[in-house]
RNA sequence: GGUCGAUUCGUCUAGCGGUUAGGACACUGCCCUUUCACGGCAGUAACACGGGUUCGAUUCCCGUAUCGAUCACCA
């Protein structure tokens, strides 16, 4: 039946993209892949008062970084350009007067105050609803109820209008969702929507139909937000003669606040002190920046593969998917229909999983750079080895260099309170047992090896290895706790590991 | 408030009439280990409530409660 699939994800340019937004992408690129079609990318940009310099672009790359590929969008052309809403205006007036012309739609002139007057009016008389419709549009100003001469008068001296749908009195509009199953809204729940505004820029719903209809969009994928003018759409595809090809639709459960009440908003991101935008951002009026899952560390395979279970889940007790898995075992029916709850601990935890699978060499440059930022020379073999003593044991990048911090120094200052539990008389002659024997070895100075002199040396002096191996780590770097030391020493070297023992010896008493 | 929708461990969820209600995150304990982590093993913890239908309901139906979305010349 469904021959090419053709999704879209449609974001306004208002500002960065949110994280639900992202979610809402992958969802329709994971569909789009399992079913060999094609994602478009189409901005939004109809409502002139809040573009955002920037966002558009901020958008794209979100979408790069975290792997999802726009087959047609404004950024790469196809059949249906432009993608930007507000380069195609002339198509959705023509829409719009054909409506008129059809008797399915009609001007509109009055004013904002008019409005407000007939809903206070409308509340003050306890009506079931204060909104435009079948039964107060008699009431109004348009081109129902204006006199034919009025109405050519107006148009004439180019008064402002807006064009608003005839929404009928009494019907029953169906839908079947793809994931919530049928959906009956009566039509008396719909107010006549405005189509065209008064700046000749059509709204959403009118955008959207007919964008979706002339890009050949066979299913719609978003929020659940829509769910409620999903009803509308469904009218207007009817109205506009196009009920035959009209999109499936498949509304996405919300992401909501870690605790409390409400969906997630960027505020609980600021108090859990977690990102919710993929990528940082500077807002070009106010100048502030927000955090991204990019800079924070995040990998975008581990983002995806959270956010994909945030609503979806695969049915079976595989938890960590590729993209590539994802496509194979995505299907919308599997989708929830309740809202799913933010919680960064998971994303941490697939972080995690996906960093200790990253190549060593891959996450060396971000060792070498933060060494460098903190003042210290580090080749990116050091680095490289530094990643691969450390990366299992940690959730993000950022945290290997601190953790191998001693390496890069000879300690000025001891942990006190190992020194004071630890720094014994055996632990002293460990020291110099171990330094002899250092000094005194020819062998290559690799972990095994470095273990094996130790424990000989213990031997030697009679030394519990296990009773000094604190003192030696401590004697090493100063600390108490750490990786594996031999491997610690190994990427120290042989003259400094010497010079750190001799200099342990003179300081610790 | 009207309309529409949702409701399984603290969180993400499996389940689609008969299960010791499964997994993951988090938490706790044990093991591993020279330390801290990682890892392994184990444990605490859930079907919102009330009616039906049925031999039998977490599962189907109806209420109630709670939560969510939406009611603009914003998307």
């Amino acid at each position: 039946m469904q021959t090419n699939v053709r999704v879209r994800f449609a974001p306004s340019p208002t500002g960065p993209l949110h994280i639900g937004g992202v979610r809402t992408a992958l969802y329709n690129y994971l569909f789009a892949r399992k079913m060999g079609g094609k994602m478009l990318l189409r901005i939004e940009d109809t409502d002139q008062n809040r573009f955002v310099p920037g966002a558009e672009a901020y958008i794209i790359e979100s979408l790069k970084w975290v792997g999802i590929e726009i087959d047609e969008g404004q950024s790469i052309g196809g059949p249906d350009a432009p993608y930007r809403q507000s380069e195609r205006r002339e198509i959705y007036q023509k829409e719009a007067f054909r409506l008129v012309e059809e008797g399915k739609a009609y001007y509109a002139f009055d004013t904002a105050d008019e409005l407000d007057a007939m809903r206070a009016r409308l509340e003050a008389a306890n009506a079931p609803a204060a909104q435009y419709n079948a039964i107060t549009r008699m009431q109004m100003k348009n081109s129902l109820t204006l006199p034919a001469a009025d109405l050519k008068a107006r148009l004439d001296a180019g008064e402002s209008y807006v064009i608003r749908l005839k929404t009928p009195r009494k019907e029953e509009v169906r839908l079947n969702d793809l994931i919530r199953g049928w959906v009956t809204v009566h039509s008396s729940a719909i107010d006549d929507k405005v189509l065209l505004k008064s700046d000749g820029l059509p709204t959403y719903h009118l955008a959207n139909v007919v964008d979706d209809h002339l890009m050949k969009i066979t299913h719609v994928i978003r929020g659940e937000e829509w769910l409620p003018s999903a009803p509308l759409h469904v009218l207007l595809y009817r109205y506009l003669g196009w009920a035959d090809t009209m999109p499936q639709f498949a509304h996405l459960p919300l992401l909501l606040k870690p605790e409390g009440n409400g969906k997630l908003s960027k505020r609980d991101a600021d108090l859990g002190g977690f990102p919710i935008f993929p990528l940082e951002w500077t807002d070009p009026f106010s100048g502030i920046v927000a955090r991204g899952f990019r800079e924070d560390g995040y990998l975008p395979e581990a983002l995806i593969n959270f956010l994909a279970f945030l609503g979806w889940n695969p049915g079976t007790e595989q938890e960590l998917f590729s993209m590539d898995e994802l496509i194979a075992a995505f299907s919308i029916e599997q989708v929830h229909k309740g809202g799913a709850r933010f919680d960064i601990e998971k994303a941490k935890w697939f972080n995690h999983q996906y960093i200790r699978q990253q190549a060593n060499a891959d996450l060396a440059p971000t060792v070498q750079h933060d060494a460098e930022v903190a003042g210290f020379d580090c080749s990116i073999e050091k680095a490289t080895k530094i990643v691969a003593l450390l990366k299992e044991r940690i959730h993000f990048a950022s945290e290997i260099f601190p953790e191998a911090r001693t390496i890069f120094y000879t300690p000025e200052t001891y942990d006190e309170t190992i020194a004071g539990a630890k720094w014994n008389a055996d632990a002293k002659a460990a020291v110099a047992a171990f330094r002899d024997a250092l000094q005194a070895d020819e062998g290559e100075f690799v972990a095994e090896h470095i273990k094996h002199t130790l424990s000989e040396a213990m031997q030697r002096a009679g030394i519990k290895q296990g009773k000094i191996m604190q003192a030696m780590r401590l004697a090493l770097t100063g600390s108490g706790t750490g990786p594996d030391l031999m491997l610690t020493m190994e990427i120290i070297g042989r003259p400094e590991t010497l010079v750190r023992l001799e200099r342990a010896l003179e300081r610790l008493n």
